[in-house]
DNA sequence: ACATATTTTAAGGTTTTTTTCAGAATGATA
DNA sequence: TATCATTCTGAAAAAAACCTTAAAATATGT
């Protein structure tokens, strides 16, 4: 297992660094943005401790560069202040999760440790594809300042969508998770979901678009203006 | 089993060395282009994971050697970034899969594995015939940097011609297999969409031609210019 | 029970796919 | 070469698939 860990105050970082490798993690230590957008885009990493304020860089910038390249990396973010309007832009500029400094030891490897369960069990509390995100907490759907809430059955229908972006999804398979195998519903729910879907993204301006592919299915994906 | 693992980033192999091992294969594991041919020579690999970016011999350069020697193992390519070109550029080289870094280990191991089932009851994603190749899941055909959306018949019949190149395939088994053999379907339907798949690999500039001969069928070939 | 939010249903519109058909082109045969 | 059968292709019609929206029906919370 992998882990940058990306925090300027050395101390911090010495000792989040051996926290990590006590457990068995190998931990790359960087102390500002911009290097740490380089490692990300030579190595592979499980997870990606990064700090807020940060020299070059904040951790705003690298996080909008790494999930700007498609990097879909869980990422833990250490924010200073308690300061909710942080929490919350952490969450919408694309992160896992966050941390309040100062935090507890226990809870920080807890937080990692959660994100470096392998994906599909993985806790995660939001979901990434292209700009959006979605928090499976609250069924927020986010994209940079703007966020909607999801419907249950919408929800269900995006967590489908964006859980497996390489899949393309059918009707079927939508019919059977979000209503149920043995449920009434026509292709024609699944249609209008996939309308609602649309509208939402299409308000938060995001870049993501619902790709049809006709007798086959549904499929996201970033498209370029 | 035996697979050989083509990647120079060490800390990137060990691990990919480490997951298949655990899965019960044979790993070879080399860092640069030159070398990955020299091994592909001597020994028979079931598969082979091939990194673009490489020393001395770049990813491309050791697949189209490697299919110009007549070896036909399965590859999966290993593709940094989500450049598009580049899939296309691994699919049309004659990789059998491709895999964006950076990738779950639970997806990696899966399109190993599928790449490892004998031929035949192989489960590929793409079909490769001349410099055309056609996602079977997405049912794009793509040819260097184009690619188009072929619909639902356009692809069975593409596939059914692919899919068995060697052999004539009559307009009986087309009506069979693609309309179903209970249909009302007549020559002239399988003419219509030979010819709108010949438009559509034309717009491609590609040098496959679907041939005909008279009163038995089509057959795919490539032809010279 | 009321207001609000969610889900279903249905109808009309749009786009894509498929079929049809007629004339042109090609190939086989005498 | 003349004739006939077969195949090719483009345009248009028909069908199917999909999209969107509004309104009706359900469900949910206060």
């Amino acid at each position: 297992m992998q882990i940058l860990i990306v925090e300027d105050d050395k101390a911090l970082s010495n000792a989040l660094k051996q926290i990590l490798e006590d457990k068995g993690y190998f931990c790359d230590a960087v102390y500002d943005g911009r290097t740490a957008v380089e490692y990300i885009g030579l190595k592979r990493y499980d997870v990606i401790v990064l700090d807020i304020m940060l020299p070059v860089l904040n951790g705003f910038e690298v996080l909008s560069k790494v999930r700007g390249a498609g990097i879909g990396t869980p990422i833990l973010m250490l924010t200073a202040r308690s300061a909710v309007s942080d929490k919350v832009d952490a969450l919408t500029a694309g992160a896992d999760d966050y941390l309040t400094k100062p935090f507890d030891i226990e809870e920080f490897s807890a937080r990692v440790q959660a994100l470096t369960r392998r994906r599909g069990e993985l806790i995660m509390n939001v979901l990434n594809y292209g700009d959006l995100s979605l928090n499976l907490k609250t069924s927020e759907l986010m994209c940079r300042e703007k966020s909607v809430h999801l419907s249950y059955k919408e929800f269900k229908v995006a967590e489908m969508l964006f859980a497996n972006p390489d899949m393309i999804v059918t009707k079927e398979i939508l019919i059977n998770n979000v209503w149920g195998a043995d449920s009434e519903a026509t292709d024609n729910n699944v249609e209008a979901y996939i309308s609602f879907l649309r509208r939402k993204i299409k308000f938060l301006d995001s870049r993501v678009r619902i790709k049809n592919i006709q007798k086959i299915g549904y499929k996201p994906e970033v498209s370029d203006d």
